[in-house]
DNA sequence: CGAAAATTTGACATGACTCAACTGGAGTGG
DNA sequence: CCACTCCAGTTGAGTCATGTCAAATTTTCG
């Protein structure tokens, strides 16, 4: 049952007894999300939270020129939502589609607060997710500030080398804030 | 008596009783800060979550190449740290340091918790302050990866009109992603 | 198979950087 | 109070990184 590698990837965080266990992946929904369909739409409210066990997720938001930014990918064993929306419980400013099909369990905001009254040391391990997108976003910040798109490129390659080679490369320009067109060339000379 | 100030700013987000309040206030300690001076170097433990009253305090990393990367400004009624740090208590990424003259009150992270347990409401003050570092770290990064440099600077001057134009423009050229030259030539043209 | 989307490639334009020279304060020591 | 130094800021010439646009090619998928 794929419902183990959620309780797997919380006990790199916590520890968690049989019961425990139980108690968490009754809460989780299961759930199919096929390439472009949407688990979240700018404007609405951050519902849940994703853990992905196969295909990828993103986040993104989109400029006024209508361009796309993507925030973060989140291939099998990532978490996913909007954070700001999902603490907050306000209106969402970014999208969360599916890039490839995926299959994920989702987790309510509802049943999640439920759950930290039960197993109070969970929220060590969301406090560490929410920590680890404040340092993400940071660190990719001085990133896009000081380093040149092909290293920027190399870095991308490194966080996500198991969707590297999968994903639309337009996707990672996006990503790594250059055009297509750029990134191909970028490639194009620096073999592979 | 400048403590009023800390409390005008955490009552932006919740309502405290005079009670609260002496509780709260005789937990922050007052401090100068001469311009250039540290409150917080690479590699120590961020102790304390700082709320400014005058000057301006800065929190920025060192790439590689030895650059500086600002990661935010703390003029009056701004309050900083290395969130991360202060949170999981390890090993701080960034530095902090004064640009002015500076004064600033001082709450140490042994205080802040012992103030959630007789104040629990405090701690909706402080989640919404991790939000809002989160949502602006991934504010700016879009606009870095979006924006040319000469919109940047106009948000920059939006985000932080009392300290525009008193800080040195290095500073902001470290801020927004470019050279002190070439930020010199943007604002040559664009009159002022 | 055929249409639409993604990728590649090339010519050209422009934003941003580097380096070097110059200007104009803000300290500092005499 | 002056002379001196030291930064911060400005300016210009030349260069490099990246963007734009358009055309050609490949891949994807119904």
């Amino acid at each position: 049952m794929s419902v183990k590698k959620i309780i797997d990837n919380l006990q790199k965080n916590i520890v968690l007894s049989k019961a425990e266990q139980d108690l968490l992946t009754e809460k989780f929904v299961f759930k199919k999300i096929r390439k472009k369909q949407f688990m979240l739409h700018e404007g609405m409210l951050a519902k849940d939270v994703a853990f992905v066990v196969k295909g990828c997720l993103r986040s993104y938001s989109i400029d006024q020129n209508g361009f796309e930014h993507i925030l973060q990918f989140a291939p099998a064993d990532w978490w996913i939502t909007d954070m700001y929306s999902f603490i907050s419980q306000k209106e969402s400013t970014l999208n969360i589609d599916a890039i490839l099909d995926t299959e994920a369990y989702l987790l309510s905001r509802k049943n999640l607060l439920a759950l930290f009254d039960e197993i109070p040391k969970l929220e060590r391990h969301f406090r560490i997710l929410t920590e680890n997108s404040l340092v993400g976003s940071q660190k990719r910040l001085i990133e896009t500030l000081s380093l040149p798109a092909k290293e920027r490129y190399r870095n991308f390659c490194n966080t996500y080398p198991t969707i590297a080679h999968i994903i639309p490369q337009k996707s990672i320009a996006s990503y790594i804030g250059v055009t297509p067109e750029f990134l191909s060339k970028l490639r194009g000379n620096t073999g592979k």
